[in-house]
RNA sequence: GGGGCGGUAGCUCAGCCGGUUAGAGCAAGGGACUCAUAAUCCCUCGGUCGUGGGUUCGAGUCCCACCCGCCCUACCA
């Protein structure tokens, strides 16, 4: 998949004078079904903080992709009557794909794990750890469905009634399981309790938000348990070198992207300069594959640790998490054919905490869709190019006349930037937002109380040389939130890039650095301002569901 | 069973180590204005802070019990 343009490593061959990557992951999905919301959550905002990143001049590497293993998928694409890799190549090419392109996802790379640069690195990876003696040959003993063929977790099952009184049951064949054994590999997990609460007590920003910390902190303080790390009763999955009638665990498997994909055991110079990751985007549901046994494994193999394992929440509809059974599924495009994608972006960015369950609803989009991007923002826009069409002809007057409402705009607009760049930092998208809407609420003040339609019935020289500066002003504000919504918005701040005349004196925009945003008069004075396009259209009618 | 999180205006949420009349945004009502996407700006309305006790001079804010929602985890083998 095409880089994004501002990264290139090929341009420092083994130096790397930039220094590492910001290197930035989302979870690599599970093919066994279509992407839906919660993937397209995650994926988002991995994007608007890299595209942050990128917009700070740093060198970035944004990564995403597919699991294809495991007994899950296997089972799917039998039901298919596909292999299991077509129905991989069928869903990543008609579904995954093509969802990130519609939402203007700039991965700089799509891992499958089905791909030969991950699976045998995978098998050096683990025949590392076999010869370190890190994974040893044991046997596990489980609760197992024979309808299934799997073995069950003992929370997964359900108490027997009637006949089968005092018996646990498969909770989808509702028939007693069986006690069974098989013969499996170990990773010594257990040997890592002591480093990993040593590593949290001395990086305690390592998992996020706190509350994910403790969940963690508290399982690793009961001990850990040596992890099962292979499969012998079916074969979709990476063959264990050293004993071909295994294969490996699908998490394993699966954590290793993050090292594959940027040149584990290939590329030398790549993997220097990228990993480990710097954020480890990560679902409630996989944190503990992220926050313990990914470390443990990269304890084992002598490999450095992520820098950041960050768990956001779900989203709720009617404060329940979304699932398709529940029928609370709505699909990605189902939001954006209504409201178009920038918005979809930002939506999720603003309206939920990341790090936080928050509730979603077609009608909180709706009101936040009309009330922030339409009449707040949209509206400022096309009020300010309006008014310089109309009293300019669209040529930008200069500022010069500045008083103590200019200058407080000017500070506002050095504020927001300031505080939404150490947001963006933390991950708070949405005091990110917060702070670059307040500052849109406050140009839209501005207007109103400098009432620039009035002061333009004044035609002497001061009434004139007030009226250029009210527009200037409002212009410029605009710019600086071109640049500050790019990340989160980048069509739209396109267009309103376009519609301020910017690129021709000042470059495109996603090369306008956000650390400068917020210096003052960058926008030409000569510059052409034009109406464009309405950059949020008020919404036809209320779709009811 | 154990542990965690949450229950604050119609809606979504802020309220740090307890301290004057509990805040924001949206929605609703009124006013101003007309450059603009019938948008903007100002004002107003609106809460027994899940329930019941307790500690304290004073509790949304600490303690106990309970109810409701969600999450993690265990087990009676």
């Amino acid at each position: 998949m095409a880089a994004s343009g501002s990264t290139d490593l090929s341009t420092t061959p083994g130096g790397h004078a930039g220094g590492k990557a910001y290197y930035v992951s989302t979870p690599i999905y599970y093919v066994n079904d279509a992407p839906h919301l919660g993937h397209a959550y995650t994926t988002v905002a991995g994007d608007v903080l890299t595209r942050w990143h990128r917009q700070r001049g740093e060198k970035v590497w944004y990564l995403t992709g597919t699991d294809e293993h495991g007994q899950k998928v296997m089972r799917t694409a039998q039901t298919n009557g596909v292999t299991p890799k077509e129905w991989a190549d069928r869903l990543v090419e008609t579904a995954w794909k093509p969802l990130w392109e519609h939402l203007e996802i700039a991965n700089d790379d799509f891992i499958r794990t089905t791909q030969e640069r991950h699976t045998h690195r995978v098998q050096e990876f683990v025949q590392d750890l076999y010869d370190k003696g890190e994974i040893y040959k044991g046997s596990y003993e489980g609760p197992y469905c024979v309808g299934c063929e799997e073995f069950k977790l003992p929370g997964d099952l359900i108490d027997g009634t009637g006949e089968y009184e005092g018996q646990k049951l498969c909770p989808i064949h509702g028939r007693p399981v069986e006690m069974l054994s098989e013969d499996n590999y170990f990773f010594r997990m257990s040997a890592y309790t002591e480093r990993l609460l040593e590593f949290y007590a001395a990086n305690p920003d390592f998992i996020q938000p706190a509350s994910a910390r403790n969940e963690v902190l508290k399982f690793v303080q009961q001990g850990l348990q040596d992890l099962s790390i292979s499969r012998s009763t079916f074969d979709w999955g990476i063959k264990l070198p050293w004993d071909p009638a295994h294969v490996l665990y699908v998490w394993v498997d699966a954590l290793l992207n993050y090292a594959t994909a940027v040149g584990y055991g290939a590329d030398q110079a790549k993997f220097d300069a990228t990993f480990p990751a710097d954020v480890h985007l990560v679902g409630k549901d996989i944190l503990r594959f992220h926050a313990v046994i990914w470390p443990a494994m990269l304890m084992a193999a002598g490999l450095p640790l992520p820098g950041k394992v960050f768990a956001h929440g779900w989203l709720l509809v009617g404060g329940e998490k979304m699932s398709k059974s529940k029928l609370t599924g709505i699909s990605p495009h189902q939001l954006t054919d209504h409201f178009g994608v920038d918005a979809y972006r930002y939506y999720f960015m603003r309206a939920i905490p990341f790090g936080q369950d928050g509730s979603f609803s077609w009608e909180d989009f709706t009101a936040r869709y009309t009330s922030e991007l339409a009449n707040d923002f949209g509206n400022l826009a096309s009020r300010v190019a309006a008014m310089v069409g109309k009293y300019f002809d669209g040529t930008l007057p200069a500022a010069t006349a500045d008083g103590p409402a200019e200058e407080a705009l000017h500070a506002a607009l050095a504020n927001a930037v300031k505080s939404a760049d150490s947001k963006v930092e933390q991950l708070d998208f949405q005091g990110a937002l917060d702070d670059v809407f307040g500052f849109v609420k406050l140009v839209n003040g501005y207007l109103t109380e400098q009432e620039p339609w009035k002061v333009a019935k004044d035609t002497s020289e001061e009434g004139q040389a007030r009226l250029a500066t009210i527009l200037y002003t409002a212009a410029e504000s605009l710019r600086g939130l071109a640049v500050l919504l790019n990340p989160v918005m980048p069509a739209t701040a396109e267009k309103l890039w376009a519609s301020l005349g910017a690129e021709a004196h000042l470059g495109a925009l996603p090369a306008q650095r956000v650390q400068d945003a917020g210096t003052w008069g960058q926008l030409p004075a000569g510059a052409t301002v034009t109406k464009g396009e309405i950059l949020f259209p008020r919404l036809e009618e209320k779709k009811d569901s």
